[in-house]
DNA sequence: TGTTGTTCCGTAAACGTTTACGAGAACACA
DNA sequence: TGTGTTCTCGTAAACGTTTACGGAACAACA
């Protein structure tokens, strides 16, 4: 089944070296030959090695990308990966390069598999998600020169290198404009650890909306959880037990949401009537629940795919123009008003 | 940063072998020779590079999965794997072996994709899920002699594959049981496309119970959509215009059902007053929609070590004792009774 | 004829490992 | 002293590629 390089060229009586050739469509072959082994390879159904030509190049022609299950959650995971992925996977299949995703174990936080994927050379670069606001990752790639991009911004590793981030301070923000204008002044905000620099970045805006609106921030209406169904479960009825109840909440995500919605309604609260409520990061979930939530719809596919295209302009063997090579972007978060609000 | 094998046999003033044979623990090397191969090793920040030694050894020591979002899908993808996988990476790692998730995109049926794992030799194993009824990828699979597990059973390959499936069967029939304990009669099912395997399993159960009990099966109580909330969401008004209306539903997954109890919704109908609704495959989701949905829950983390064991054992370099070759298993799905029945 | 250039191809080294083979040293034993 | 055994290590080949280098054949031109 295994045919190589040199079945080819005893197949066809020439010598490894001009099958290789015609194989790389290099200058240096002629042009009848090239058609030969092309028709040989098709025919012997040759495909090559991925080993032997990762070793001889020193190149692996593979992204890594890491795939960590929430910390404190075993039971299901994140699907938003899988639209951004499929973009990046698009993007880099372009240029010949495989996708790999490395699953790590839930809580060791990436950082063994990492070096690992890195110290034995698995991958030509790597994608990393899930960015901290300081992020060790950041600091052992960029201190041990290797290729990476980020989604998601950290200040970690002297921003050298390709990120692509929403804009989760604006959405935060634009969210307490919304309920403000709406006659909210009592908003809660429900948020994962602080570390995950979205998390941050969510609640920085909507801080700053607050104090816009000359409204004082209230540390009782701001509450921390597991980013999970659990964590907005288990958060909800703390900031609705507030001297002074809010009307409305903020949540960071779908599964916050609906642990929070869940919680409410077992106090007998009904959101999008007693009470309004705004997700940060729309799903299709947020889409067909009762009531629909209103949220802000991030682009993943097309994100996958800048992203895709941000790193490989980093890779000297894909750069263009030597000008362009770090970039940073934020793009924005399109709101997507729905009835729980 | 990148030191080879030759650094260390230059910095300890020994042979390339020596060190290779000390890393690799054989026996022929004298105990305190180890030792500083194992201390410089440290001390250098020594990892083999994996592509030399997977060709020279010609296995690379990693597994492949397909990960695929769904067609007609590229919002949000599939949950259900991640902590599979997270099993699945779990044991495999105690054999020190890599799981590899390789991306397909949307449309393509993996076919491809998988010939170019193959082919290239990417992976010396490779774990398959939705298997089809029919499955061309188990085909050319076996065809090409190439060792692979499934996530599901098929009818294609003449079974000669590790699998593990979850009884989906039983869980249609157990489902209908319980409705018709609780005296409905006119029970709907949801299902995607009868090509995958566990939507024609649920089916199969849910009719045969059905005629155990003597109620006749309603072709327009049965509806296909896609497998997502949209699929749900557009196919359930279908079997709540029957004449004889239905007084329950099971769906086939958490996405369909959100979908389905959005349309019922929408018909003023209240799942778990108005109507049943059980669902077959449970997620958090279905524990903290309002109302609560009954379910069947997958143990998804202990399946993928298990799957991993029968991999193992299926492979020439791991295998155990002759015997325990081929092995299919079937898991129970265990009910989890909530409110919405 | 001699020189120069072009086109095409073969040779061989190199990438970083693992491992079969053999050899030197040390030791045991008669 | 001679023989055999054991322990330890070095040598070199091999895995499947890619590619620098050089050479053969031929054409063009003076």
């Amino acid at each position: 089944m295994a045919s190589s390089i040199h079945d080819l060229a005893r197949h066809l009586n020439i010598s490894i070296g001009t099958v290789s050739r015609a194989l790389n469509g290099r200058a240096d072959v002629n042009a009848d030959t090239r058609q030969r082994v092309l028709d040989a390879a098709k025919q012997l159904n040759y495909a090559p090695n991925q080993s032997g030509r990762s070793l001889r190049q020193g190149a692996t022609r593979s992204i890594a990308f890491m795939l960590q299950p929430h910390p404190g959650d075993l039971e299901y995971g994140e699907p938003f990966f899988i639209p951004f992925l499929t973009g990046l996977q698009a993007r880099l299949a372009e240029s010949g390069l495989d996708l790999i995703v490395v699953m790590g174990a839930p809580g060791d936080y990436q950082q063994e598999r990492l070096r690992r994927v890195v110290e034995t050379r698995r991958a030509d670069a790597v994608v990393l998600a899930w960015t901290r606001r300081e992020d060790e990752r950041i600091d052992y790639l960029t201190q041990a020169g290797f290729p990476f991009a980020t989604l998601g911004r950290s200040r970690s590793g002297g921003m050298a290198y390709p990120s692509l981030d929403l804009d989760f301070e604006k959405a935060g923000a634009d969210a307490v404009d919304r309920l403000v204008s709406r006659g909210h002044r009592r908003i809660a905000a429900i948020r994962p650890s602080l570390d995950l620099n979205f998390g941050h970045l969510f609640v920085a805006g909507y801080r700053k909306a607050l104090r816009r609106h000359g409204i004082e921030v209230d540390p009782g209406l701001i509450a921390e959880g597991f980013i999970n169904e659990a964590g907005g479960y288990q958060v909800t009825p703390r900031v609705m037990l507030a001297k002074d109840r809010p009307t409305a909440i903020i949540f960071n995500n779908d599964a916050m949401a609906l642990g929070g919605c869940k919680a409410l309604a077992e106090m007998g609260i009904r959101p999008g009537h007693d009470i309004a409520v705004i997700v940060i990061v729309d799903t299709p979930l947020c889409r067909y629940f009762s009531p629909a939530l209103t949220g802000f719809r991030p682009a993943l596919e097309p994100m996958g795919k800048r992203l895709a295209e941000m790193l490989l302009a980093s890779l000297p063997a894909f750069a263009g123009p030597e000008g362009t090579r770090i970039m940073r972007e934020v793009w924005p978060l399109e709101l997507i008003a729905r009835d729980s609000d």
